[in-house]
DNA sequence: ATCGGCTCGCGCAA
DNA sequence: TGCGCGAAGCCGAT
């Protein structure tokens, strides 16, 4: 029998089929199950989606989940993702798509939603995403869906199954993609790929959910009230930035206009803003980095001619841009995607025992050393250390959700610094960065916590007690290297 | 202000 | 087999 595929521009590389059923023609819509790229444009996840609906000739339907039990739910990540929600059906609504919103008001009440939707698809679509509970998820609704199930990765520049070495070093994975890149480079997702998709209506196709009703405008504009009826840590305030796919665009645009040509002096100046702050949009995948490449390459008037020849893994020079164009780009593609390498590669990416060797062995050399100041995790959390710049860091964490990039390395550093054990200290950091950070749980909120501890970094000398021959950083270095005062200010004793 | 040394693994040249 | 080099460091010498 002739394998159905459908007309469409998105890369082989991309799409994996996730059970062994068939494609059914005579099903009602296609159904693409949105779960972490939730956005309506630039991704190649909605792009075959709407590859399928054409090809087949039927509607698309768009189903965007929010669970209530998911580790660290709270209403900081309910509403930054809720924003984005009401977002796309504004987006959806103008399209010929049916969108539909769900929002489990109760510990698994959104069990057999899937299912039920996929009882009349003709196949189903959804995102591969490396990291947190979604590829669990995922592997569960292949076993129970009877229709063919096809996960297509819209994460970043390279596919994560473009390769399947693990790498262990930023510079060797930045050798590797100067090899890569360039080909992939010419297959950007479509901006809007529902633009001219020709898709039939499907307005009025009765779906049969009765037990599942879709989300209430109340609930979509984040109302406080209706926040608090659901089961999810209430304790965790929203961080006060607006979440969704045109409110990341907004901020990219900002970024490029007003801050991208100082990033490379300016980005470790504390309490000023000077980042591009879109980690959040891009971990909930309410932007995508080839959007965000596509604007920094524009606004630099960037052609293919400029890119080296020569792969070197240098930090600098690849792209043949500004110094500070290099710098972002390093940082969004290099570092943000070696840790998609490393969660879609290696499925213990949360574990002490993926450390380096060297990093584990010194550790262990040093793990009976006195330790001068020992706090649990709940003094950390209560910014309780003997640290004031330490804990402003923590009290920017649990306020915006964030801490600035420089401050969150001596943040982790002090924190193995001041644990029993350097596993207690990395279980103090996963719990706070993911209960706190609006970017935590991603793959890149893992390279961060593991540099601390010596993943993609090397040994450093001289040793010392408790960190061994990891790179050891110090407050009063910091102190004196930074202009602290605004930053105190703001974040100083509650 | 700047420099070297501290230390290990990788990729490439030879 | 040798060599250069690497997420943002630290410290002491000059």
């Amino acid at each position: 029998m002739r394998k159905i595929e459908p007309e469409g521009s998105v890369p082989g590389e991309r799409t994996l089929e996730i059970n062994a059923a068939e494609v059914r023609p005579s099903g009602r819509y296609v159904l693409y199950w949105m779960t972490a790229f939730r956005r309506a444009g630039w991704s190649f996840a909605l792009e075959r989606a709407a590859d399928w609906a054409r090809e087949l000739g039927k509607p698309l339907v768009v189903l965007e989940a929010l669970r209530c039990d998911y580790a660290w739910a709270s209403d900081r990540f309910h509403r930054f993702v809720l924003d984005g929600m009401a977002r796309n059906a504004r987006s959806f609504d103008r399209r010929a798509v049916t969108y539909y919103p769900y929002v489990e008001p109760s510990k698994g009440a959104g069990r057999g939603l899937l299912e039920v939707l996929a009882e009349n698809a003709c196949i189903v679509v959804t995102d591969d995403y490396p990291a947190f509970f979604l590829p669990r998820m995922r592997e569960a609704a292949a076993r129970r869906v009877a229709v063919r199930m096809e996960a297509v990765d819209s994460n970043g520049l390279l596919p994560i199954r473009a390769t399947d070495r693990l790498f262990k070093t930023a510079h060797s994975f930045r050798r590797f993609l100067q090899k890569e890149l360039p080909d992939r480079l010419a297959r950007f997702p479509k901006p809007d790929p529902l633009k001219g998709a020709d898709l039939p209506a499907g307005r009025r196709l009765g779906l049969p959910l009765d037990r599942w009703p879709r989300a209430t405008a109340r609930l979509l504009a984040g109302d406080a009230g209706a926040l608090r009826t659901l089961p999810i840590d209430h304790s965790v305030a929203p961080a006060g930035l607006r979440g969704g796919e045109t409110e990341g665009r907004r901020r990219l645009r900002a970024f490029v206009r007003r801050r991208l040509a100082g990033y490379a002096e300016e980005r470790n100046r504390v309490g000023e803003e000077t980042t591009s702050g879109l980690s959040p949009y891009l971990h909930f995948g309410q932007i995508s980095t080839h959007e965000i490449v596509t604007a920094v390459l524009h606004a630099e008037k960037w052609k293919p001619a400029r890119l080296a020849r020569k792969a070197t893994g240098s930090r600098a020079g690849w792209w043949g841009l500004s110094t500070a164009a290099e710098a972002f780009l390093d940082q969004l593609v290099t570092w943000r995607e070696v840790g998609f390498n490393m969660a879609a590669l290696e499925p213990r990416y949360e574990r002490y025992e993926t450390l380096p060797s060297w990093a584990r062995k010194t550790l262990k050399d040093h793990e009976g050393d006195q330790r001068e100041h020992v706090y649990t995790l709940r003094q950390f959390e209560r910014a309780e250390t003997h640290d004031t710049l330490w804990n402003a860091a923590q009290r920017q964490l649990v306020t915006e959700g964030r801490i600035n990039n420089y401050l969150r390395m001596l943040w982790g550093k002090k924190i193995l610094e001041w644990s029993p054990t350097p596993r207690k200290s990395l279980a103090v950091m996963i719990e706070l960065n993911n209960k706190y950070a609006l970017d935590g749980r991603d793959p890149n909120s893992y390279s961060g916590i593991f540099w601390c501890l010596g993943r993609y970094d090397r040994p450093w000398g001289p040793e010392r007690p408790i960190f061994g021959k990891v790179r050891y950083m110090s407050s009063a270095s910091t102190r004196r290297k930074m202009d602290l005062g605004v930053y105190m200010k703001v974040h100083g004793p509650w």
